[in-house]
DNA sequence: ATTATACATGTAAACATTGACATGTTTCAA
DNA sequence: TTGAAACATGTCAATGTTTACATGTATAAT
Protein backbone atom coordinates (compact mmCIF):
# COMPACT_ATOMS: atom_id res chain seq x y z
CA UNK A 1 0.00 0.00 0.00
CA UNK A 2 3.02 1.92 0.35
CA UNK A 3 0.85 4.71 2.44
CA UNK A 4 4.11 6.63 4.18
CA UNK A 5 4.70 7.11 0.63
CA UNK A 6 1.56 9.27 0.59
CA UNK A 7 1.79 10.59 3.58
CA UNK A 8 5.55 12.40 2.64
CA UNK A 9 4.71 12.91 -0.89
CA UNK A 10 1.00 14.99 0.05
CA UNK A 11 3.61 17.38 3.04
CA UNK A 12 6.34 17.74 0.61
CA UNK A 13 3.67 19.02 -2.05
CA UNK A 14 2.03 21.47 0.79
CA UNK A 15 5.64 22.60 0.79
CA UNK A 16 9.23 21.89 -0.02
CA UNK A 17 10.46 20.29 3.05
CA UNK A 18 13.92 18.26 4.53
CA UNK A 19 13.16 15.12 6.50
CA UNK A 20 13.90 17.01 9.78
CA UNK A 21 11.12 19.31 8.80
CA UNK A 22 8.69 15.87 7.60
CA UNK A 23 9.85 14.27 11.22
CA UNK A 24 8.40 17.65 12.50
CA UNK A 25 5.37 17.42 10.96
CA UNK A 26 4.70 14.09 12.21
CA UNK A 27 4.71 14.47 15.52
CA UNK A 28 2.64 17.75 15.28
CA UNK A 29 0.15 18.16 12.38
CA UNK A 30 -0.38 14.98 11.49
CA UNK A 31 -0.01 13.41 15.15
CA UNK A 32 -3.47 13.01 15.16
CA UNK A 33 -3.62 9.91 12.53
CA UNK A 34 -0.52 9.10 11.24
CA UNK A 35 3.10 8.71 12.91
CA UNK A 36 6.78 8.09 11.53
CA UNK A 37 10.13 7.54 13.09
CA UNK A 38 13.09 9.40 11.11
CA UNK A 39 14.82 5.82 10.58
CA UNK A 40 11.72 5.39 8.50
CA UNK A 41 11.74 8.48 7.12
CA UNK A 42 14.80 8.92 5.42
CA UNK A 43 14.94 5.56 3.53
CA UNK A 44 11.69 6.73 1.84
CA UNK A 45 12.97 9.98 1.05
CA UNK A 46 15.76 8.07 -0.91
CA UNK A 47 13.35 5.60 -2.35
CA UNK A 48 10.80 8.08 -3.57
CA UNK A 49 13.90 10.34 -5.09
CA UNK A 50 14.91 6.94 -7.43
CA UNK A 51 11.43 6.47 -8.53
CA UNK A 52 11.35 10.71 -9.63
CA UNK A 53 8.35 11.60 -6.99
CA UNK A 54 10.73 14.22 -5.69
CA UNK A 55 13.98 15.73 -6.25
CA UNK A 56 16.09 17.32 -3.58
CA UNK A 57 18.43 20.35 -3.10
CA UNK A 58 21.50 20.42 -1.05
CA UNK A 59 21.53 23.27 1.28
CA UNK A 60 24.04 24.74 3.36
CA UNK A 61 22.54 25.70 7.11
CA UNK A 62 25.30 28.18 8.90
CA UNK A 63 28.96 27.43 8.16
CA UNK A 64 28.90 23.97 6.54
CA UNK A 65 25.70 21.79 8.20
CA UNK A 66 24.19 20.15 5.00
CA UNK A 67 20.34 19.65 4.36
CA UNK A 68 18.58 18.37 1.74
CA UNK A 69 15.17 20.57 0.61
CA UNK A 70 12.74 17.79 -1.14
CA UNK A 71 10.42 19.02 -3.91
CA UNK A 72 7.70 16.93 -5.28
CA UNK A 73 8.15 16.66 -9.18
CA UNK A 74 5.13 16.72 -11.52
CA UNK A 75 5.43 13.15 -11.69
CA UNK A 76 5.05 12.75 -8.02
CA UNK A 77 2.00 15.51 -7.94
CA UNK A 78 -0.16 12.89 -10.20
CA UNK A 79 0.85 9.70 -8.01
CA UNK A 80 -0.30 11.91 -5.55
CA UNK A 81 -3.68 13.22 -7.07
CA UNK A 82 -4.38 9.46 -8.52
CA UNK A 83 -4.31 8.29 -5.15
CA UNK A 84 -6.39 11.02 -3.28
CA UNK A 85 -9.46 10.09 -5.17
CA UNK A 86 -9.09 6.05 -4.40
CA UNK A 87 -12.28 4.17 -3.23
CA UNK A 88 -10.67 1.62 -0.74
CA UNK A 89 -12.79 -0.46 1.11
CA UNK A 90 -13.15 0.39 5.01
CA UNK A 91 -9.65 -0.58 6.62
CA UNK A 92 -9.97 -3.03 9.63
CA UNK A 93 -11.03 -1.22 13.01
CA UNK A 94 -7.69 -0.37 14.79
CA UNK A 95 -5.59 -1.94 17.08
CA UNK A 96 -6.20 -0.70 20.36
CA UNK A 97 -4.45 -2.42 24.07
CA UNK A 98 -6.66 -0.41 26.80
CA UNK A 99 -9.76 -2.48 25.05
CA UNK A 100 -7.96 -5.37 24.88
CA UNK A 101 -7.35 -5.17 28.38
CA UNK A 102 -11.14 -3.76 29.05
CA UNK A 103 -12.68 -6.76 27.23
CA UNK A 104 -10.21 -9.48 29.52
CA UNK A 105 -12.13 -7.82 32.65
CA UNK A 106 -12.89 -10.49 34.64
CA UNK A 107 -9.24 -10.60 35.52
CA UNK A 108 -9.64 -7.56 37.63
CA UNK A 109 -11.30 -7.29 41.04
CA UNK A 110 -13.44 -4.39 41.09
CA UNK A 111 -11.22 -1.94 42.77
CA UNK A 112 -8.94 -3.00 40.21
CA UNK A 113 -10.87 -1.84 37.33
CA UNK A 114 -11.69 1.56 38.37
CA UNK A 115 -8.05 2.33 39.13
CA UNK A 116 -7.29 1.29 35.62
CA UNK A 117 -10.28 2.88 33.73
CA UNK A 118 -9.55 6.18 35.88
CA UNK A 119 -6.12 6.25 35.23
CA UNK A 120 -6.99 5.66 31.21
CA UNK A 121 -9.87 8.94 31.99
CA UNK A 122 -7.47 11.11 33.23
CA UNK A 123 -4.77 10.30 30.32
CA UNK A 124 -7.66 10.93 27.33
CA UNK A 125 -9.01 14.10 29.19
CA UNK A 126 -5.56 15.72 29.00
CA UNK A 127 -5.42 14.58 25.59
CA UNK A 128 -8.71 16.21 24.76
CA UNK A 129 -7.77 19.30 26.61
CA UNK A 130 -4.10 19.73 24.43
CA UNK A 131 -6.64 19.19 21.07
CA UNK A 132 -8.96 21.76 22.24
CA UNK A 133 -6.50 24.21 23.24
CA UNK A 134 -5.21 23.76 19.40
CA UNK A 135 -8.46 24.25 18.05
CA UNK A 136 -9.15 27.52 20.06
CA UNK A 137 -5.67 28.51 18.74
CA UNK A 138 -6.18 27.18 15.15
CA UNK A 139 -9.62 29.38 14.79
CA UNK A 140 -8.14 33.05 16.40
CA UNK A 141 -5.00 32.37 13.77
CA UNK A 142 -6.51 30.44 10.66
CA UNK A 143 -8.82 31.39 8.35
CA UNK A 144 -11.16 28.37 7.41
CA UNK A 145 -13.43 29.69 5.29
CA UNK A 146 -12.33 28.24 2.44
CA UNK A 147 -13.58 24.87 1.90
CA UNK A 148 -10.34 23.76 -0.47
CA UNK A 149 -7.60 25.04 1.22
CA UNK A 150 -4.52 23.13 3.54
CA UNK A 151 -6.41 25.31 6.63
CA UNK A 152 -9.86 23.67 6.24
CA UNK A 153 -6.91 20.11 6.06
CA UNK A 154 -6.10 21.09 9.37
CA UNK A 155 -9.45 22.23 10.66
CA UNK A 156 -11.21 18.53 10.47
CA UNK A 157 -8.76 16.57 11.24
CA UNK A 158 -8.26 18.51 14.34
CA UNK A 159 -11.99 18.67 14.65
CA UNK A 160 -12.41 14.69 13.90
CA UNK A 161 -9.41 14.25 16.49
CA UNK A 162 -11.36 16.13 19.19
CA UNK A 163 -14.60 14.32 18.24
CA UNK A 164 -12.85 11.12 18.81
CA UNK A 165 -11.22 11.63 21.94
CA UNK A 166 -14.35 12.82 23.51
CA UNK A 167 -15.90 9.76 22.31
CA UNK A 168 -12.94 7.56 24.44
CA UNK A 169 -13.83 9.91 27.52
CA UNK A 170 -17.38 9.15 27.12
CA UNK A 171 -17.17 5.82 26.59
CA UNK A 172 -14.63 5.68 29.98
CA UNK A 173 -16.63 7.63 31.89
CA UNK A 174 -20.00 5.50 31.11
CA UNK A 175 -17.58 2.18 32.25
CA UNK A 176 -16.72 3.74 35.22
CA UNK A 177 -20.46 5.13 36.45
CA UNK A 178 -21.55 1.20 35.31
CA UNK A 179 -18.70 -0.27 37.73
CA UNK A 180 -19.25 1.87 40.51
CA UNK A 181 -22.48 1.61 41.05
CA UNK A 182 -22.39 -1.97 40.76
CA UNK A 183 -22.77 -3.73 44.06
CA UNK A 184 -20.07 -6.41 43.55
CA UNK A 185 -17.14 -6.54 45.97
CA UNK B 1 5.70 -5.80 24.05
CA UNK B 2 4.34 -8.80 22.67
CA UNK B 3 0.60 -7.48 22.87
CA UNK B 4 -0.81 -10.58 20.91
CA UNK B 5 0.76 -12.66 23.48
CA UNK B 6 -1.79 -11.51 25.83
CA UNK B 7 -4.71 -11.04 23.35
CA UNK B 8 -3.97 -15.29 23.01
CA UNK B 9 -3.23 -15.69 26.54
CA UNK B 10 -6.58 -13.71 27.44
CA UNK B 11 -8.68 -15.65 25.04
CA UNK B 12 -7.59 -19.01 25.97
CA UNK B 13 -8.14 -18.37 29.56
CA UNK B 14 -11.82 -18.05 29.21
CA UNK B 15 -11.65 -21.59 27.60
CA UNK B 16 -8.97 -24.38 25.83
CA UNK B 17 -9.31 -23.51 21.94
CA UNK B 18 -7.21 -24.47 18.94
CA UNK B 19 -5.55 -21.76 16.65
CA UNK B 20 -8.68 -21.83 14.13
CA UNK B 21 -10.63 -21.07 17.18
CA UNK B 22 -8.70 -18.16 18.00
CA UNK B 23 -8.24 -16.78 14.18
CA UNK B 24 -12.76 -16.72 14.80
CA UNK B 25 -12.22 -15.07 17.92
CA UNK B 26 -10.69 -12.47 16.46
CA UNK B 27 -12.51 -11.89 13.40
CA UNK B 28 -15.44 -11.38 15.53
CA UNK B 29 -15.09 -10.86 19.52
CA UNK B 30 -12.23 -9.08 18.78
CA UNK B 31 -12.58 -7.48 15.74
CA UNK B 32 -13.08 -3.80 17.17
CA UNK B 33 -10.11 -3.60 18.13
CA UNK B 34 -7.91 -6.34 17.34
CA UNK B 35 -6.67 -8.29 14.91
CA UNK B 36 -4.18 -11.53 13.97
CA UNK B 37 -3.87 -13.78 10.64
CA UNK B 38 -3.36 -17.09 10.99
CA UNK B 39 -0.29 -16.78 9.49
CA UNK B 40 0.67 -14.78 13.17
CA UNK B 41 -1.34 -16.90 15.16
CA UNK B 42 -0.01 -20.38 14.62
CA UNK B 43 3.72 -19.28 15.04
CA UNK B 44 2.94 -17.35 18.33
CA UNK B 45 0.84 -20.40 19.41
CA UNK B 46 4.66 -22.67 19.09
CA UNK B 47 6.09 -20.29 21.18
CA UNK B 48 3.64 -19.49 23.93
CA UNK B 49 4.11 -23.39 24.15
CA UNK B 50 7.71 -23.24 24.30
CA UNK B 51 7.46 -20.85 26.96
CA UNK B 52 5.51 -23.06 28.88
CA UNK B 53 2.44 -20.23 29.29
CA UNK B 54 0.10 -22.91 27.92
CA UNK B 55 -0.27 -26.66 26.84
CA UNK B 56 -1.79 -28.61 24.24
CA UNK B 57 -3.79 -31.96 23.56
CA UNK B 58 -4.45 -33.10 20.11
CA UNK B 59 -8.04 -34.00 19.40
CA UNK B 60 -8.98 -35.95 16.55
CA UNK B 61 -12.12 -34.26 14.66
CA UNK B 62 -13.69 -37.42 12.42
CA UNK B 63 -11.90 -40.35 11.07
CA UNK B 64 -8.23 -38.27 11.18
CA UNK B 65 -8.40 -34.33 11.65
CA UNK B 66 -5.85 -33.41 14.16
CA UNK B 67 -6.33 -30.39 15.76
CA UNK B 68 -4.66 -29.06 18.63
CA UNK B 69 -6.39 -27.65 21.77
CA UNK B 70 -4.67 -25.25 23.73
CA UNK B 71 -5.18 -24.58 27.75
CA UNK B 72 -3.49 -22.02 29.68
CA UNK B 73 -0.68 -22.79 32.05
CA UNK B 74 -0.47 -21.69 36.06
CA UNK B 75 2.47 -19.24 34.59
CA UNK B 76 0.33 -18.26 32.06
CA UNK B 77 -2.11 -17.53 33.90
CA UNK B 78 0.30 -15.16 36.41
CA UNK B 79 1.76 -13.64 32.84
CA UNK B 80 -1.78 -12.62 32.14
CA UNK B 81 -2.77 -11.37 35.61
CA UNK B 82 0.86 -8.97 35.59
CA UNK B 83 -0.23 -7.85 32.54
CA UNK B 84 -3.86 -6.59 32.82
CA UNK B 85 -3.09 -4.30 36.08
CA UNK B 86 -0.04 -2.92 33.89
CA UNK B 87 0.10 0.77 33.95
CA UNK B 88 1.27 1.87 30.46
CA UNK B 89 1.69 5.67 29.19
CA UNK B 90 -1.30 6.07 26.36
CA UNK B 91 -0.13 4.64 22.92
CA UNK B 92 0.36 6.86 19.82
CA UNK B 93 -3.11 7.66 18.57
CA UNK B 94 -4.02 4.66 15.62
CA UNK B 95 -3.38 5.33 12.04
CA UNK B 96 -6.05 6.18 9.76
CA UNK B 97 -5.66 6.67 6.00
CA UNK B 98 -8.87 8.47 5.38
CA UNK B 99 -8.00 11.22 8.30
CA UNK B 100 -4.77 11.01 5.96
CA UNK B 101 -6.33 11.90 2.59
CA UNK B 102 -8.95 14.53 4.33
CA UNK B 103 -6.18 15.80 5.80
CA UNK B 104 -4.90 16.74 2.04
CA UNK B 105 -8.44 18.19 1.05
CA UNK B 106 -7.15 21.11 -0.71
CA UNK B 107 -5.81 18.36 -3.83
CA UNK B 108 -9.49 18.10 -4.27
CA UNK B 109 -12.30 19.69 -6.02
CA UNK B 110 -15.93 20.51 -4.21
CA UNK B 111 -17.36 17.30 -5.72
CA UNK B 112 -14.54 14.85 -5.26
CA UNK B 113 -14.59 16.12 -1.24
CA UNK B 114 -18.23 15.25 -1.12
CA UNK B 115 -18.20 12.13 -3.12
CA UNK B 116 -15.00 11.24 -1.03
CA UNK B 117 -17.16 11.66 2.48
CA UNK B 118 -20.25 10.56 1.21
CA UNK B 119 -18.55 7.12 0.21
CA UNK B 120 -16.71 6.82 3.33
CA UNK B 121 -20.27 7.94 5.63
CA UNK B 122 -21.92 4.76 4.30
CA UNK B 123 -19.03 2.41 4.90
CA UNK B 124 -19.19 3.57 8.84
CA UNK B 125 -23.11 3.85 9.22
CA UNK B 126 -23.68 0.21 7.59
CA UNK B 127 -20.72 -0.50 10.31
CA UNK B 128 -22.25 1.07 13.19
CA UNK B 129 -25.69 -0.41 12.07
CA UNK B 130 -23.93 -3.91 12.31
CA UNK B 131 -22.42 -3.06 15.69
CA UNK B 132 -25.62 -1.64 16.99
CA UNK B 133 -27.59 -5.15 15.72
CA UNK B 134 -24.76 -7.66 18.01
CA UNK B 135 -25.44 -4.60 20.96
CA UNK B 136 -28.82 -5.73 20.79
CA UNK B 137 -28.70 -9.25 20.14
CA UNK B 138 -25.67 -9.12 23.19
CA UNK B 139 -28.27 -7.58 25.91
CA UNK B 140 -31.25 -9.84 24.60
CA UNK B 141 -29.18 -12.68 25.26
CA UNK B 142 -26.66 -12.07 27.99
CA UNK B 143 -26.64 -10.86 31.80
CA UNK B 144 -23.92 -8.17 32.12
CA UNK B 145 -25.45 -7.26 36.07
CA UNK B 146 -22.14 -9.01 37.01
CA UNK B 147 -19.37 -6.58 36.43
CA UNK B 148 -16.59 -9.03 36.87
CA UNK B 149 -17.13 -11.73 33.94
CA UNK B 150 -16.53 -12.37 30.45
CA UNK B 151 -19.99 -10.78 29.61
CA UNK B 152 -19.35 -7.89 31.24
CA UNK B 153 -16.25 -7.47 28.91
CA UNK B 154 -17.75 -8.29 25.79
CA UNK B 155 -20.35 -5.60 27.00
CA UNK B 156 -18.12 -2.47 27.44
CA UNK B 157 -15.67 -3.16 24.47
CA UNK B 158 -18.87 -3.51 22.37
CA UNK B 159 -19.93 -0.03 23.52
CA UNK B 160 -17.14 1.46 22.89
CA UNK B 161 -16.69 0.37 19.65
CA UNK B 162 -20.61 1.60 18.67
CA UNK B 163 -19.28 5.07 20.24
CA UNK B 164 -16.13 5.35 18.71
CA UNK B 165 -17.89 4.72 15.36
CA UNK B 166 -21.07 7.16 16.13
CA UNK B 167 -18.54 10.02 16.77
CA UNK B 168 -16.83 8.89 13.17
CA UNK B 169 -20.04 9.14 11.48
CA UNK B 170 -20.72 12.43 13.37
CA UNK B 171 -17.40 13.43 12.07
CA UNK B 172 -18.26 13.12 8.18
CA UNK B 173 -21.13 14.47 8.72
CA UNK B 174 -20.40 17.52 10.20
CA UNK B 175 -17.85 17.80 7.76
CA UNK B 176 -20.13 17.36 5.27
CA UNK B 177 -22.44 20.13 6.15
CA UNK B 178 -19.62 22.61 6.42
CA UNK B 179 -18.22 21.45 2.75
CA UNK B 180 -21.94 22.04 1.40
CA UNK B 181 -22.82 24.90 2.33
CA UNK B 182 -19.97 26.71 1.45
CA UNK B 183 -20.31 28.76 -1.96
CA UNK B 184 -16.92 27.58 -3.53
CA UNK B 185 -16.62 25.96 -7.22
C1' DA C 1 -21.73 -38.93 -5.73
C1' DT C 2 -20.07 -34.47 -5.96
C1' DT C 3 -19.01 -30.04 -4.72
C1' DA C 4 -18.66 -26.04 -1.98
C1' DT C 5 -17.72 -24.33 2.44
C1' DA C 6 -15.92 -24.65 6.73
C1' DC C 7 -12.46 -26.76 9.55
C1' DA C 8 -7.58 -27.25 10.45
C1' DT C 9 -2.39 -26.20 10.40
C1' DG C 10 1.54 -24.79 8.88
C1' DT C 11 5.86 -21.98 6.21
C1' DA C 12 8.28 -18.26 3.67
C1' DA C 13 9.04 -13.95 1.51
C1' DA C 14 8.07 -9.26 1.55
C1' DC C 15 6.82 -5.22 3.75
C1' DA C 16 6.20 -2.00 7.77
C1' DT C 17 7.77 -0.29 12.04
C1' DT C 18 10.58 0.39 16.14
C1' DG C 19 14.67 0.96 18.91
C1' DA C 20 19.36 1.22 19.10
C1' DC C 21 23.57 2.71 17.20
C1' DA C 22 26.22 6.47 15.08
C1' DT C 23 27.77 11.15 14.00
C1' DG C 24 28.15 15.92 13.61
C1' DT C 25 26.47 21.19 13.61
C1' DT C 26 23.93 25.27 15.22
C1' DT C 27 21.68 28.14 18.34
C1' DC C 28 20.45 30.02 22.55
C1' DA C 29 20.59 30.67 27.36
C1' DA C 30 23.07 30.65 31.70
C1' DT D 1 32.38 30.15 27.17
C1' DT D 2 30.25 26.23 27.88
C1' DG D 3 26.65 23.21 27.93
C1' DA D 4 22.02 21.84 26.67
C1' DA D 5 18.60 21.51 23.29
C1' DA D 6 17.44 21.63 18.75
C1' DC D 7 18.86 20.80 14.05
C1' DA D 8 20.32 17.37 10.70
C1' DT D 9 21.07 12.63 8.46
C1' DG D 10 21.85 8.24 8.26
C1' DT D 11 22.21 2.61 9.16
C1' DC D 12 21.06 -1.85 11.21
C1' DA D 13 18.90 -5.49 13.83
C1' DA D 14 14.79 -6.98 15.70
C1' DT D 15 9.97 -7.19 15.73
C1' DG D 16 5.38 -7.12 13.85
C1' DT D 17 2.28 -7.92 10.06
C1' DT D 18 0.56 -9.27 5.52
C1' DT D 19 0.33 -12.00 1.40
C1' DA D 20 1.16 -15.92 -0.89
C1' DC D 21 2.30 -20.65 -0.93
C1' DA D 22 1.03 -25.29 0.59
C1' DT D 23 -1.82 -29.16 2.14
C1' DG D 24 -5.41 -31.89 3.71
C1' DT D 25 -10.16 -33.35 6.24
C1' DA D 26 -15.15 -32.89 7.57
C1' DT D 27 -19.68 -31.56 6.82
C1' DA D 28 -23.79 -30.27 4.67
C1' DA D 29 -26.36 -29.39 0.68
C1' DT D 30 -27.54 -30.64 -4.09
Amino acid sequence: MRKLKYAILGLINRKPMTGYDLMIEFDKALASFWHAKHSQIYPELKKLTNENLITYETVIQGEKLEKKVYTITEKGKQELRKWILRDEPLEPTPKDVFRLRAYFIELMTKDEIIQQFTAQLEKHQKKLAVLQSAMKNLLETKDISNVISEEFGDYIVLKGAIMREQAYVDWLNECLAAVRKSDQK
